[in-house]
Formats: structure tokens, sequence, C-alpha cells
DNA sequence: TGTGAATATAAATTCAAA
DNA sequence: TTTGAATTTATATTCACA
């Protein structure tokens, strides 16, 4: 299926564009961008990716693709 | 105080010489080298530090210094 | 296969205290 | 300031199912 594939690629498009801090943010937008999944897949969906979650220099979380 | 600096300075020395996938196999890690910490205490020395959780190739998660 | 609901596990934070 | 105990929050996994 190619939904999860769209997905995914819209998650790399979204952390590389706004810091996302957690998978519940992450939840939020793709949901406007008309992707109605939940945590467990979002989750899947980040391993997947190997998305690493740093923190920042001003001490926030966000997620970001690794290389 | 320097217990903390010290501990750190361990942490970085452990993630660099083996995998180390969750905070409470560092605090046993942590313990083995005679540092007696909690995982509060764990979770704050990790964002200091700024180290990031990343996913490897086999799928396993593991702590390393970003950069 | 890929997903969601529920659950388990991991990690961050609050709040008191030394 | 730094810490631990308790708690909240975030994330990973299990289990059933389309």
């Amino acid at each position: 299926m190619n939904a999860r594939k769209d997905r995914q690629n819209q998650i790399l498009t979204l952390i590389a564009n706004e810091p996302i801090a957690t998978q519940d943010e992450l939840i939020l937008k793709l949901r406007e961008h008309g992707y109605e999944v939940t945590q467990a897949t979002i989750s899947r969906d980040i391993k997947e990716l190997k998305l690493i979650k740093q923190v920042g220099a001003d001490g926030k979380s966000v997620y970001s693709a690794g290389n």
C-alpha cells in the first residue's frame, strides 16, 4: 500500500520544516494534511524512518532525520 | 559539585563503548562503576549532554552523543 | 501487511528536601 | 544546586482484526 509511504514522506517533510517535539504533535500536523493515524502507527513510522529525537540548544526536543 | 560532572563523563564513556538502550540500563552500568543514581537524574544528565536515542539498523535503540 | 485500541515500558517533570 | 520519590507524559509493543 502507498498510503504508508506517502504518510512517511509527509512526516519527513513536516519535521524538516518545523520543530516537532512529540508524536502527538505529529499526529495533529498529519491530520491537517489529511492523514488520520494513531500514535501506534506514528511510533512505527518513526522507527522505520530511523528518526532521532534530539534535545536542542533551547532544551526543547525535536524529531529529525538522523542523517 | 563534581560528582555530577564525573558521572556525566562516565556516561559518555559508557555509551561510547557499548550499546545502551534505556536509562535503566545506564543506571545499572553506572552502579557497576560506583555511581548510585535514579532515573530522574539520568534523564537530566541525558538532556544536559544532549544525547540522542537512535534506532540502529537492527531495530534496537541506542543512546549516543549526537555529534 | 498495516493498523488501532489497549497496555506496557521508558522517559520527563514536579515537588520536597538536603 | 542537585537529587530522589512520586507522578505525568511520551513512546513502544501486544493482540485482534481488516
